[in-house]
RNA sequence: CUCCCGGUAGCUCAGCUGGAUAGAGCAUCUGCCUUCUAAGCAGAGGGUCGCAGGUUCGAAUCCUGCCCGGGAGGCCA
């Protein structure tokens, strides 16, 4: 409808003033006194013409002529031209939606291959409620963009090598000499969090006594430095225990997200790049005046693209720094031919990204393809305090027990119902509420309670046929005709989602438009003696019904039918 | 010092690609259950949109400067 409108508006435009550029819009107004909707045409062309908005405004008008869409268009305001819709028109999108025909709802014209990469975090370590936001957004995400017909591949990269792992196996292997009476104690940046204790059983009945210190050993070092030098000299293959135990975490982590709903289709671990040797290969690809040796490591010059200052890919040590297998990675993702790649990444990584795209563009690959969304942080109150988070100490709040705490729907709800772009102060409170104040547990009530009527009509044998009470929608009374303004409005958020990467407008639409059912719902009785009536209003109901379902579908939110 | 995000009602936040009287929820106060879920509804009060300039017919929204809060600036990941 609302291209529809554009496109009248815009012919009209051009034979007014041939010149015309400006950018004009068609909204729906906040108020629907202001129409159906309302277009700033005459506002924004008369700046350009030079002329009284309102004159201009109805000069569009006449030039518009009957339109086979509209009951009658008026200039209102300052010259906004507000358009009401004719009946059959207005009541058409409904009809869909009651019918849970949602085709067309989100349609990309050229539909993409999209590569997700999200979550990602270290598998060093269980899955924390920071990285939960990233696991809901990303997982509703997809699931919108393939409402509008993309074809969208969700991947985790996992960094199953390198320092980081390895002292997740010296945090292990020093919880296992406490399980066999050792007096050990652990140093300083090691992993502290009980998971690890966890993690030294498995790996204890695993390994047997491979891993095990003799008692003459002295157990008292300080740093972890002193730990790699004795334990590189005293054991073979240490990287064998440290593999064992990222890939057992990796494993929690895969059950937590299933958990949560968020579901990879790609594991991508950091190693295989390793495996088939393209750290190197990568390397040779970028322009050779981009890389130097200097210091005794190897430099790429980012800063040819606006980097602040040149990045290291080969430590003087050889081993090759985490930048420099990130950039096979993305070569990689290249390779696959998407035609656009997503990353979601904390904000913490945001002065990542300059080297990343540099890095991109001295290998000859198309930068503008790459799109990097960030998170901000979250922080948990309870009791009206905040709860103290740290990944070192290991005192960070993890997501499975949030999940434990306040259930999984609250917990995605809330992680969607806030931009990317504010830091999100999570209420556990608010969240663990079962009542209206807890908005997740508000719009499914909406949707139990509208299950609960069509429960009723067959319990009173009451014979209700949706396509014929659809056609009687015009019984409604004016204020309720305006709750199908607003479900008529659901294709234009989600629109706005898809086309801002967002999902936060869609939480706060499913809140609004269950606010009006349940007023809406309390007024008077739905089911009532005048037939025709009621079933109006069933029909009417029916379809915030089925959307409810739609976008609670979307954010991975269950829509029970009885509560 | 540089870069990123935020600053809107007592609290938590929408609105920010310039538009009509700045919106929700919570909290506070007042009402509403014999009948489809009161796990709910109706109503009231509450605002220098961080500050100061600028652009515009029009600024919470765009530009500049400043103030406050959070984050980032590793041969960690």
């Amino acid at each position: 409808m609302k291209n529809k409108i554009l496109k009248s508006l815009q012919e009209v435009s051009l034979k007014i003033f041939p010149e015309f550029t400006g950018k004009f819009q068609v909204t729906k107004p906040q108020d629907s006194i202001h129409g159906d909707w309302s277009s700033n045409l005459a506002l924004i062309m008369a700046k350009q013409m030079k002329k009284n908005p309102r004159e201009l405004a109805i000069e569009i008008i006449s030039s518009l002529g009957d339109l086979d869409y509209s009951e009658k268009i008026e200039v209102a305001g300052a010259g906004f031209i507000n358009i009401y819709l004719k009946e059959d028109i207005f009541f058409s999108q409904i009809k869909n939606y009651a019918l849970g025909n949602f085709k067309g709802l989100l349609v990309e014209e050229k539909p993409r291959k999209i590569l997700l990469e999200y979550v990602s975090s270290n598998p060093t370590g269980p899955i924390h409620v920071g990285h939960g936001r990233s696991a809901a957004f990303g997982s509703a995400l997809a699931n919108l963009l393939k409402v509008a017909g993309n074809k969208v591949t969700q991947e985790y990269y996992v960094n199953d090598r390198g320092l980081q792992a390895k002292t997740l196996g010296l945090s292990v292997f020093i919880r296992m000499q406490e399980l066999t009476n050792k007096k050990v104690s652990l140093p300083e940046g090691c992993y502290a969090g009980e998971y690890v204790k966890v993690l030294a059983l498995k790996a204890q009945k695993h390994f047997k006594n491979k891993y095990v210190l003799k008692n003459s050993d002295n157990l008292f070092f300080k740093t972890i430095n002193e730990w790699f030098d004795y334990i590189d000299s005293n054991f073979d293959n240490f990287l064998e225990l440290s593999n064992y135990v990222i890939r057992l975490q990796t494993d929690e982590i895969k059950k937590d997200l299933k958990v949560f709903k968020v579901e990879f289709d790609n594991w991508f671990n950091e190693s295989s790049l390793y495996e088939k040797d393209l750290i190197r290969t990568t390397i040779s690809n970028l322009k050779n005046d981009e890389i130097e040796k200097k210091d005794g490591a190897l430099w790429f010059k980012s800063t040819n693209y606006g980097d602040e200052k040149d990045r290291v890919l080969i430590r003087d040590n050889e081993e090759p720094t985490y930048f420099a297998s990130d950039i096979a990675y993305h070569e990689n993702k290249f390779n696959r031919n998407y035609d656009e790649i997503i990353n979601i990444w904390g904000a913490d990584h945001h002065g990542y990204i300059p080297r990343v795209k540099a890095s991109i563009e001295s290998l000859g690959l198309d930068s503008k393809k790459l799109k990097t969304l960030l998170i901000q942080f979250v922080s948990l109150k309870e009791k009206g305090h905040k709860v103290q988070m740290s990944t070192r100490s290991g005192e960070f709040v993890e997501l499975s027990k949030l999940i434990d705490e306040v259930g999984i729907d609250s917990a995605r709800y809330y992680f969607l119902a806030r931009k990317t772009e504010q830091a999100l102060e999570f209420d556990i409170d608010l969240a663990k509420k079962t009542n209206k104040d807890n908005h997740v547990y508000y719009i499914q009530y909406a949707h139990a309670r509208i299950c609960s009527i069509k429960k009723e009509l067959k319990k009173r044998k009451i014979n209700f046929d949706l396509k014929s009470s659809l056609e009687k929608l015009n019984l409604l009374k004016e204020n309720e005709k305006e709750i199908i303004s607003l479900v008529n409005g659901y294709p234009e958020i989600l629109k706005q989602c898809y086309k801002n990467n967002e999902l936060h407008p869609l939480c706060f639409y499913l809140r609004d438009l269950s606010s009006k059912f349940h007023s809406f719902y309390n007024a008077e009785k739905i089911i009532s003696d005048d037939k025709d009536y009621s079933d109006a209003k069933i029909a009417l109901s029916t379809a915030i019904q089925e959307i409810i379902n739609n976008g609670l579908n979307i954010l991975g939110v269950d829509c029970p039918e009885a509560m």
